[in-house]
DNA sequence: GTTATCTCTAGTCAATTAGTAGACTTTCGT
DNA sequence: ACGAAAGTCTACTAATTGACTAGAGATAAC
């Protein structure tokens, strides 16, 4: 019942560039996002390249590039980036809706097992593909707010530029 | 989010044994079994073995030997079988019960990851954790005479035995 | 034209999965 | 007591997948 590291910083990231829209950032470097979540940088790179493909993100090219949402995060259901990046969402393959293969049982109608995995997939599918971004954006923001917790990517708060700035302004008086 | 082979065999030999006991048979061999469901004998044995340790099943050695269920099948839980053979039925190990570990973000209680893999890893409990055997094996059964599909293990409907006995008959007059 | 970014392709390394193989032990029927 | 038919135990393997790493190339800002 495993979620797959690719999938898990893809999630990541995609949480991260709502975030950062919502807050008027609407381009993030791989180099922040990775820095965010600690995730290895080239790693990244290819997971976003695939959401690129799947048109989940768009990219700037060149210096002061970097990714954003390709789309509103209303319209980015969570069920379909796992899907793309993981497979169905079916423990096994019988009770798949998007890539059923029949199993080796000899009576799918009448088994046992296949029932239960049903209700079982249906469950994660039903959580899946109802959440949006834009909903765990939202309560995730919440959230920190009323913890009263530093939100990341905010324009006025302590982020990458703000550390690196004053040093290379010494560099270069 | 998917369920390995292991347990699905696993699952499938108990069901097996749990619908045999309800008909009378309260012993069945690797080679019905694996018959049955199709699955390498000598794969089958090794997870019979492991269900045995767990303490699932007894077996009975020598000729004339074969498994049965260690237990009623009323206090067989699925989701604790899964969990012997796969591992935590959580997604991701930040919201496992049985296994947590921390994993690299920043802020666990700000994470929306978290929030909704948690929301799935409760959902799939609640399924496999209520589920027992007895109830998978009464459904099943429900649904097999209702559809006046044949059951298998029936004491007196065609098996191996019945299928065997006569060419041994003529083997041996 | 230099520097900071993304892009593309390939390679690597370890772990996991799904088995196979075979010698060994136990028990039943005769 | 013996042989056939069961399960037991340990080891091996072959293929796949997962999680990266490496590095040359393209593009855009300054």
């Amino acid at each position: 019942m495993n979620l797959s590291k690719r999938s898990e910083y893809a999630l990541r990231a995609l949480i991260d560039l709502g975030i950062a829209r919502e807050l008027g950032r609407p381009i993030l470097q791989v180099a922040e996002l990775s820095a965010k979540e600690k995730l290895p940088v080239k790693f990244l790179e290819q997971i976003l390249s695939q959401l690129r493909v799947a048109g989940y993100v768009e990219t700037k090219r060149g210096k002061l590039g970097g990714y954003s949402l390709a789309k509103p995060a209303s319209r980015i259901k969570l069920g379909a980036v796992i899907r793309l990046l993981d497979g169905p969402l079916a423990p096994i393959s019988c009770v798949s809706q998007s890539a059923y293969e029949r199993c080796t049982c000899p009576d799918e109608a009448h088994c046992g097992l296949r029932m239960l995995m049903l209700d079982v997939r249906n469950s994660i599918a039903r959580i899946l593909d109802r959440a949006t971004l834009a909903q765990i954006v939202e309560i995730t923001l919440r959230k920190m707010r009323r913890d009263s917790v530093p939100v990341p990517f905010a324009r006025h708060s302590f982020g990458l530029n703000d550390l690196l700035a004053p040093a290379v302004r010494e560099i270069r008086p």
